[in-house]
DNA sequence: GTATTATATGTGTATATACACGTATTAGGA
DNA sequence: TCCTAATACGTGTATATACACATATAATAC
């Protein structure tokens, strides 16, 4: 049984090959790169699309329910919003609850988000093209599914 | 036409389920916070395990040519490899060519690397359980594919 | 042989990420 | 009511990421 589960020279040279983790961080760096790229005429970048884009859609919301939404600790959300806060996107309140902070979206937030969705619908589709659409919607499920199977 | 292509409600409200990007973060961070735990007793974060596993298999090697290797942009290497070399777990040499810097493992860095391994066949078996082979093996063709479809 | 170009790399700056820890406010129980 | 537990959140620290820019060395053209 030792030898059956010792780890070979051969496990070892495909680590790369077979790491999920590793692959998912590799393809998130080249899509990260062109998302970014297509978002930059609207001065945003991938993750504050991503947030500006919940927070519009959920309206006020708490910093501890957006950071669920979109499936991010906590405090790396608070560390995201400071941006989006200083270039007057998002607007921070005190909620009924003092402890909660209500976010939204300014008018200058939404008006941002309004310019940005073109550019975002046109990376999404140069994505499509480029790939296929069947491969992204197959990733697309696979991905949902391991962050349904995964989260705590 | 422009009816056609204008940008709708529930097109913005479905962003956050169809957006490559977003979800491909989404899961990177939800894997990658299953690996770092996993790999936490041998005190490597899962890109560290990932930088000195493509050491290893590759031997000396130049920055640009690790940093190609795991498509990971040059200059964040160049950040990624301080904490390792830090730590003694990598060794950074100039080459004959003046300007190239030429990395390697050590002696410490290869007995990490060795005591790091079951931890991540242990995550991955993990993984696999909890997905199922068929969704890793798929994902893992995807995101293969979408590295080699976009790879600059 | 020197000027120019190409190559290999590092730095400044900014965002993204999350764990460990601390604080403020609320809710609940004695 | 007052004490305690739960809740919502921020901060300190460290790594990860990449663009713009700068530097050093090698290769090439003339």
């Amino acid at each position: 049984m030792t030898q059956k589960n010792r780890i070979t020279a051969t496990d070892r040279a495909n680590a790369g090959h077979v790491c999920a983790c590793f692959n998912l961080r590799k393809a998130t760096r080249v899509v990260t790169q062109l998302y970014d790229e297509a978002l930059k005429p609207a001065g945003l970048r991938s993750t504050q699309f991503a947030v500006l884009a919940a927070t519009r859609a959920l309206g006020p919301v708490s910093v501890n329910q957006l950071a669920e939404w979109i499936v991010m600790d906590r405090t790396t959300l608070t560390r995201n919003l400071k941006p989006l806060e200083r270039d007057g996107l998002i607007a921070v309140r005190a909620g009924d609850d003092l402890r909660v902070r209500q976010v939204s979206l300014t008018a200058k937030g939404r008006k941002t988000l309004e310019r940005a969705y073109p550019m975002w619908e046109s990376v999404q589709a140069r994505l499509r093209a480029q790939l296929g659409d069947a491969r992204v919607d197959q990733m697309l499920v696979d991905l949902k599914a391991t962050v349904e199977g995964l989260q705590s």
